[in-house]
DNA sequence: ATTCTAACGCAAACATTTTGCGTTAGCTGC
DNA sequence: GCAGCTAACGCAAAATGTTTGCGTTAGAAT
């Protein structure tokens, strides 16, 4: 199902998707998936989720700030690209059952996890996870979903090194 | 039009709002919203941009931190609450035309804008606009939007007061 | 005053969504 | 094994929502 979805996405506009056309290249009955789902938004949005999982830790740069500008740039490169943010819009738009947007922000604390251990094990002193999706990963998606003039790729790594640097001057 | 979407809205249930059901209340023919609109989405999107603009400036405190807490507190409060969220939701489901989006940054930077120069009149030294949408307005959006454990109120305060203080340390 | 345009109502055609009913596949407990 | 149970599905009809063509009208422009 979610192969059919996906396989729709690729050849369609996302607008005149449907839930009789993914359940005919699906094989089987409208009836099904609405069964299952709910509605298109529901589907849409479970697919979006499932694609948005991790399916590699993120790239080992050798630096703590390298490994969050490689993981911040790769992420808003994806997310900012129309298909991307097509993802996002879903996952928004779908409500409470099952929680798609949770599953998001649960991949990406995930990532971050992983940097932010392989930090640590190098005598680096990451930010803790919470820090490092307030300050880069929520201005990046603010960015993606609601800005007017869109993010350029390079703000990725803004993001990253204007929180580094703040964290390198201590308080007074 | 959009009194006839208000007006549901607060009767019944997101999920079962229709274009039908919107166009008798307003006494006119489903046609006409769809002509107009499009579809449900798009005309809810515009209800909801339409509700976010401000219509009075944010209250002035007599400080920068009071009036940035104020208000974000505020926005933080009406939208976490289920009808804020789902306003939020409509607005980041409707795509291109017209960008819904798009105007509700626009309205917190006129607000924000308010609030910096008023600062600025005062002799303190607020940081750009784009600073404060980045590391107050957008963590507080991806709160609402992806968090899985939802923010308390208290976190708009304390996104204000961490962004001053990191302000108050000069680089070195 | 006439013409033009944009918006609307109406109603029919069309598509999607919902629902009831019968069937089947996979279990569960005997 | 085997009867009985449950959950999921297909099918088809009904309900609902969406799109479109056509005729009308109100207001602006000439």
């Amino acid at each position: 199902m979610h192969a059919a979805v996906r396989a729709l996405q690729s050849e369609r506009p996302r607008h005149d998707i449907t839930v009789p056309l993914i359940a005919q290249r699906a094989g089987v009955t409208p009836s099904t998936v609405y069964r299952r789902w709910g509605d298109l938004t529901e589907l849409l949005a479970d697919v979006a989720a499932e694609r948005l999982r991790p399916d590699t830790p993120p790239t080992d740069t050798g630096t703590l700030g390298g490994d969050l500008s490689a993981y911040a740039e790769q992420y808003l490169e994806e997310m900012s690209a129309p298909t991307g943010r097509a993802f996002l819009r879903d996952i928004v738009a779908s409500a409470a059952p099952g929680r798609p947007a949770g599953r998001c922000d649960t991949y990406i604390r995930e990532q971050l996890e992983i940097i932010v251990a392989r930090a640590q094990a190098r005598g680096e002193r990451p930010p803790p996870v919470g820090e490092i999706v307030e300050q880069v990963m929520a201005p990046m998606m603010y960015g993606i979903l609601f800005a007017v003039t869109p993010l350029a790729l390079t703000d990725a790594a803004r993001l990253v090194e204007a929180m580094l640097a703040r964290r390198a001057v201590p308080a007074i």
